[in-house]
DNA sequence: TCAAAAGTGTTGAGTCTACACCCATGT
DNA sequence: ACATGGGTGTAGACTCAACACTTTTGA
């Protein structure tokens, strides 16, 4: 009758063949653009940060963040590491988004990619990290068309990142594939990035992670700004404000020197 | 200038040290009771598949079905391996869960897991597949506290697993934990089952998921027994008729002979 | 005849959308 | 003064929960 402590001391996980795991991350922000006039309220754009790879493979292709799982952390670990390896900037929110474990997702062998959301109440100047020879802000455009296809472009100045998406049956539910070939996105990262915009408008549309955009204290236009910017759909003003009241509480503070009316400034609701 | 080419001939994975993934399979099915009563509608009752493990670690200890991943296939490749080989029943539906990635949830060394729900529309006599000794349905209660605590009873016969859960934060989010020292439950898996029951119940809700575990022609009665059974919520038939409209259609068929006045048979909208 | 299930109608409370309207401010 | 944002009120459509009610069957 062996026990079990006899059985571990005997075990190597070593004689069994097994994967790499990494993580990936869609690291999201809302640039503000505007500033400059003082009547008209800035145009706020969602953002996402890429960096263009260093080395083999995908060399000189825009990629998520991310990197290899190392023995000492858990996924969400890996994930706050890579990000602050890769931008030193603390994320205001990070959530798991799902994972990507195709036979040829990566040229390198079999790697299997944990994607993670993560967002920043500020869009710092992206610095590159160790691995990445550039690194910047890339705006975000993403429409669902009729029959289930997603086109995302991804624009940094001179830089326009293109990919068409289909959403096709699996043996049980649906995976995304890119269709026409190779956009100038690493691996299979244009997936990553439209499962985790969908997830992402999702939530910012019932109100979950759009405070992670925003400062502590904000208007509720600065609110629906956000929402706006993130879900593309436009909604009329009155009632953004009752179905956001749920969600806010008042500060007692107003905003001074806006060029208009004062407004008052909220907070999020703690408990819901 | 090397290539991509000349960079994938040197490398090579195996120099980075890896973990081992495995899925775990929360199988799902409403066994029914009652059949013998002519006249009383069958009582349906939620039921997970529970394996006795055969092997160390946590030998003689109950556990979801799963294992490892292999090199040539996806995680849903291995999920539906794993579950063909613990039930050889074909599933209704497979549904991805989340990772668990914690250092310590497996004694054997780094293992990652990722979940999945598998629903079934009819509940098999389980047979014991090869690592495990014994195999059985549990039926399952379980009910979120006022304190963001969870308590969770399996049933089968005279065995009895609980295990009580509370959620607790992590750097970013929530995370499952159990308290009260170890279960009966193998590893994690008390934490596993929690989160996918709670993914069931909310999709249950919404109408997702709950076809596959019926026939193909249901009555309407039928469904909202299942959704009842799943979530735990009891709804007024009225309401819940009007609610179940836009996800059913008429098939003109009428049940025959149930001892009561006949009643329409439905199936799943498929276009929705 | 009657218990049990099948199925419908109504009412009152609440929510959502569109739209019209007034308020406060800096230039 | 006026453009611009801040903020409120309301009517009509729609949704939702509770409840009362009729119909049909097999024993």
């Amino acid at each position: 009758m062996n026990s079990e402590q006899d059985y571990l001391r005997g075990y190597s996980m070593e004689q069994f063949a097994r994967p790499s795991v990494t993580t990936d991350i869609a690291v999201f922000a809302l640039r503000t653009e505007g500033l400059d006039n003082f009547r008209k309220d800035p145009v706020r754009r969602l953002s996402l940060l890429l960096v263009r790879r260093g080395e083999h493979p995908f060399r000189d292709c825009w990629a998520l963040p991310g990197g290899f799982l190392r023995m000492d952390e858990t996924v969400e670990d890996c994930a706050l590491r890579e990000l602050k390896e890769e931008t030193g900037v603390p994320p205001a929110a990070l959530v798991y988004t799902g994972v990507f474990s195709a036979l040829d997702r990566d040229p390198r062998g079999r790697i299997i990619s944990n994607a993670f959301i993560c967002v920043l109440n500020e869009a710092p100047p992206p610095m590159a990290g160790s691995d990445a020879a550039d690194a910047r802000w890339f705006d975000v455009d993403f429409a669902p068309a009729a029959d289930g296809t997603f086109s995302l472009v991804l624009t940094s100045g001179d830089v326009t990142l293109t990919a068409r998406l289909k959403e096709a049956r699996t043996a049980f539910g649906t995976a995304l594939h890119e269709t026409s070939g190779r956009s100038a996105l690493a691996f299979d990262h244009a997936a990553i990035i439209t499962s985790a915009l969908r997830q992402l408008r999702e939530k910012a549309a019932a109100f979950e992670l759009i405070f992670d955009f925003l400062p502590e204290m904000f208007t509720l236009n600065d609110l629906q700004q956000a929402q706006e910017a993130i879900t593309g759909v436009p909604v009329a003003v009155a009632n953004f404000r009752r179905k956001a009241a749920p969600f806010v509480k008042e500060t007692g503070v107003m905003t001074q020197g806006a060029g208009h009316r004062p407004a008052m400034l909220f907070s999020k609701k703690t408990s819901s």
